[in-house]
DNA sequence: TGCGTAACCGGAGGCGGCCTCCGTATAGTT
DNA sequence: AACTATACGGAGGCCGCCTCCGGTTACGCA
């Protein structure tokens, strides 16, 4: 899942190299979602098996490294849309997906907020791309089970997202993965209904 | 303008500390808004002219002294809402009110921000408490206003500081006074227009 | 297969911030 | 004036940030 999107038109990694990125930013996003996005970047290093030396080279600011780690959630978030819509039928599709997305939002939190507060409102980039591949991606798994009749016709991803999301962040304890799912439940049978056409 | 609000029934302080103590917080003061939330508390004890120590015996954590700053913010806007009540004719005085506003919405920015995510869910309370104030501050100056005819009648305290606040966040570079008046004028303008009854 | 070198590794070290602790100073009291 | 509760302040230990460079390794080439 090319981690390196549009910024590089440069040599690849060598291979030890690409590996200690990879290592890097799963101990990043770990660190992260236990201590928020100001954890030691030291320890990130320590918990990757690298030396910090290595963490710098690669994201020479913290703030890179925290945008890596977002995008990086985004692309996995994305390809598992693409694995559910094979294993599973449509509307139970989406639904995983979302339960997914929820997982997501929550590091996201942390994330956007870092990512806004650091970067300014020069973060739009950023956030634009995310928000394209999101859509796209659920797009495929909604429009799917709409055709299926599983989901109703009158919404689209982001308005499912939004409320999603709104959900999340609205319920004090979303790390509580039974009171989230709970909470959307209610979406999810909210968007069974269909309005009298 | 007690800054010991409802936490301890101790005895006041000895008058070295007080003053000390107001060092402390408007050396903070500048600093936050100079430096962002995160500045240095020990640049923040030397701006003050104050040890560390001190800083510390008054703030045991970081997120005591924004707090207090920002309790303190509050504090001048309700204050100045009074002495603009008497100084200047209703409307007047509501609008150089919003002005003021303006200036404290900024600094609310940051440390709105850092209270919420220290506090978690728990900075209800000081939430609830600094609305109480701001709502009764404005209401005062606002019924004023409407009653000698200057502003319209169907509009409420908190209404106008939302409006005027979404104003300045939604500006990109609030911080500049010349950009962010004009753009505040148009809310005021609204605020003059009386819808037929 | 063996060699040369560009690419990469890693951690020591300098700096600065965090917070504690305690010897010293002073405001307020009698 | 003397006494004491209270407050001062900065040295010091710790830790995280980031840079720099001597050592190591992967990869192309013969």
């Amino acid at each position: 899942m090319g981690q390196q999107g549009a910024t590089t038109t440069a040599r690849p990694l060598r291979a030890d190299a690409a590996r200690n990125r990879e290592k890097l930013l799963s101990a990043a996003r770990e660190m992260f979602d236990e201590a928020g996005t100001d954890a030691s970047l030291e320890e990130i290093a320590r918990r990757a098996g690298v030396g910090v030396g290595t963490l710098y080279r690669n994201f020479p600011t913290r703030i890179e490294l925290i945008e890596a780690v977002y995008r990086h959630n985004v692309d996995e978030l994305c390809a598992s849309g693409a694995r559910l819509a094979e294993s599973l039928e449509p509307r139970a599709a989406f639904e995983a997906w979302l339960l997914e997305f929820v997982a997501y939002a929550g590091s996201k939190r942390g994330l956007a907020g870092a990512l806004r507060s650091a970067l300014g409102d020069d973060a739009s980039h950023v956030f634009a791309d995310v928000h394209d591949r999101l859509t796209s991606s659920g797009d495929a798994l909604l429009h799917a089970a709409q055709a299926d009749g599983g989901i109703r016709d009158d919404v689209e991803t982001m308005d499912v997202l939004r409320a999603v999301s709104g959900v999340c962040m609205a319920a004090p304890d979303w790390r509580d993965p039974a009171k989230t799912q709970r909470a959307l439940r209610i979406v999810l049978d909210g968007l069974r209904y269909r309005p009298a056409d």
